[in-house]
DNA sequence: TTGTATTTTGAATGTTCGTTCAAGATATGC
DNA sequence: GCATATCTTGAACGAACATTCAAAATACAA
């Protein structure tokens, strides 16, 4: 008879930042309640406790990354010139000081891996989601005569998700644009020439 | 009058590996004594705190790490095959399940990145000093002939800590052996082709 | 407007944490 | 063998934590 109150995206967009911040284990639920405006107890009783929120916001982050690398390579442009500003962007955000432009995927991932099997699990099925796109992406790349047919577009693929995460850390002790972009234009080298 | 009993190498190498499985913020001192051997009370003499053990433990790291690299690269075969070598061994350590294989510096930096400024540029300054040693690889390979002069040395150790990076995430979500191998086989193959 | 099912609220709970400290143990100098 | 300086021990501390719950608030159906 009476409905929650708060936006559940919204609040999972908060609880997102939030971890991406401090990482899951900092993170106090008096964090979260800061966040996201939801006292501790609507926060149980809508995610059941910490655990389940965070369930959610990597959920929610699937999904908006999801939205936004389709908004990437929607155009009509050559592949691999969309591939080069999917890149060049994501220098940017690894030169963005803000910490809610890291990747909460990975930033888990190196957290919790080992520790808990199924957050281990959900967050490996949303990298091999990406790293299918990014094979796609490379298939349609041959298929429109912009790759040299034959290549393996699964290990492009695979090697593409390497040099991305390698980019992130690497970004964590040298934040300067001129190092991260010529590191980001050799990889577009070695994979698309 | 009395010197301390514990072994400081045996206790910071067992500090390490708990670190490395938990992460820093999980270990608790329960943990610590445990693997460690010494008393929570000793543990504050020896290392002020905590947070002292750790940076204690990252240096001895370092150094572990300097030595085991030097090792690599002391005989006298090509440099670019020793290279190979040891990226093959980053391989075999990504696979090994066994979490005391991970890098504490990048796990570290993972997790501390943006919360702890003297941690990070401890973290930062041993990160920096391997890439060094990396360049001074490649530059080595140049002057034997092993490598095209005119070539960028930085540029090159970049790009292959880079890689290693990324080897290591990747790792978290595919430890399979062949699909590892053949990354880092088309990293060595970008770099010294 | 009234009744009720549901959400919101925030104080209280029990646990675990990093840290401290005083008492006990022991190696070393005399 | 005695004295003493140092280390070891582990119980105890307050703070911070995730979680719970009963009371208060509120939207909706009738």
């Amino acid at each position: 008879m009476r409905n929650a109150e708060f936006d559940r995206e919204k609040v999972l967009r908060s609880a997102m930042t939030a971890f991406m911040d401090k990482g899951y284990g900092k993170t106090s639920m008096q964090d979260l309640k800061a966040a996201t405006g939801l006292h501790p107890g609507s926060i149980y009783c809508a995610f059941d406790n910490k655990r389940g929120l965070l369930l959610a916001a990597l959920e929610q982050y699937r999904l908006d990354r999801s939205v936004e690398f389709a908004d990437f390579f929607c155009g009509d442009e050559p592949v691999l010139t969309q591939l080069k500003t999917y890149l060049d962007d994501q220098v940017q955000k690894c030169l963005s000081c803000d910490s809610s432009q890291t990747c909460l995927l990975t930033k888990a991932l190196n957290e919790m891996a080992e520790q808990d099997a199924e957050v281990q699990q959900i967050i490996a099925d949303s990298l091999a989601a990406w790293q299918q796109a990014l094979t796609q992406l490379f298939e349609r790349a041959t298929m429109q005569g912009e790759l040299t047919s034959g290549r393996d577009c699964e290990h492009l693929a695979r090697y593409l998700a390497m040099g991305i995460y390698g980019l992130r850390t690497f970004a964590h002790t040298h934040p300067d644009a001129e190092t991260l972009q010529a590191l980001a234009d050799q990889l577009y080298h070695d994979i698309c020439a």
